[in-house]
DNA sequence: ATTTCTAAGTCAATAAGACTGACATAAAAC
DNA sequence: GTTTTATGTCAGTCTTATTGACTTAGAAAT
């Protein structure tokens, strides 16, 4: 019995498919440490202003999809209509959001940031882009897409839709599902 | 067949380094959807028993560092004692976990799985598991050894040495804590 | 034109998960 | 023996999210 030695040819193919209890239990705490770290920074923003992580979410999906309706961002979201209520209310009333009676439907709201809504959405954003920045530059290009690859991945189907950029504009797929 | 589509033009600094605009948004969503799905399933299960994903945490951790202290449970997760302890108090009470007395230091309390609470664990993970392995798979190594650097230069600097596995053992640093 | 459906908004009740602050106990450290 | 540490607990608060019921306005269908 040769037992002191390792051989390559002793991985399974598990291992060799870097698919092992310990790999994947190290990807189960990367999501968890990483995404905490990554909404730390906006967290910490967002708590001297009174708002919360879904002030967040809702600024940060109206100032890229500007003219969003609430059903759409509903349907980002995966929110209820409730709660994204009690958050919308306070951004209008705060005046960080507009909304605008649509064109073609009358019932529809089309949202929109105002200047002071387009000044905290950088303000909130700019640690997250500055992390993912310094992450980038470190971890260089093919780890970058290594990075898009694998969450793109992990999303569900019907989340891929809703992800603007590289993969086709979210915004035409809600205007189209009207 | 995601990225499929590339024009070929003139690139400036930033968009040679991955680092426009439009990426680093892409990277702040992919973040936000991937997260968010990730977590989706395990929610599911944890609701149906009456738990969350403060819960979950928990038990993941307790499984993977078993015998950690309460100290040591808040320090990796990042919560205060009272929060902690209302979650720890459901697990020992559902039998899910149990305390020992800490042999050097008598205050402590030594945190592990029953095998009831190993059960949870497989079936909380088992999903997330599956995800993880179905995007490594398609993805291929490069990605996930990118996706493995770039979310570990996301962390906080002081949040790395919690991670199990590739990069050091997050158990012997507790200890030395001590 | 009337009915029906849809988009949005609201009220009420509930719950998980987190927080702060205050306080208690037991054991270790000095 | 005093102080510090580890744990546990009580009380109160806050944010985010939920479900359910209901209203208003406008669009669509008949």
């Amino acid at each position: 019995m040769r037992s002191a030695i390792r051989k390559p040819q002793a991985m399974n193919a598990d291992q060799r498919l870097f698919l092992t209890d310990e790999q994947l239990r190290t990807g189960i705490e990367l999501m968890f440490f990483a995404y905490r770290d990554f909404t730390g920074d906006p967290d910490r923003i967002l708590d001297e202003r009174g708002y919360g992580r879904a002030h967040h979410r809702a600024i940060h999906f109206i100032r890229h999809r500007p003219g969003i309706t609430v059903a759409g961002l509903i349907d980002v979201l995966s929110v209820t209509k409730q709660s994204l209520n009690r958050v919308l209310r306070q951004l209008i009333e705060d005046e960080l959001v507009t909304q605008t009676v649509g064109e073609t439907d009358r019932r529809q709201r089309l949202l929109h940031l105002t200047e002071k809504g387009e000044e905290l959405e950088a303000l909130l954003s700019a640690p997250q882009r500055e992390r993912l920045r310094r992450a980038f530059l470190t971890a260089g290009p093919d780890a970058v897409a290594g990075f898009r690859e694998v969450l793109l991945e992990m999303m569900d189907d019907g989340a891929r839709r809703h992800l603007g950029g590289g993969a086709g504009r979210a915004q035409d797929d809600e205007e189209r599902r009207g």
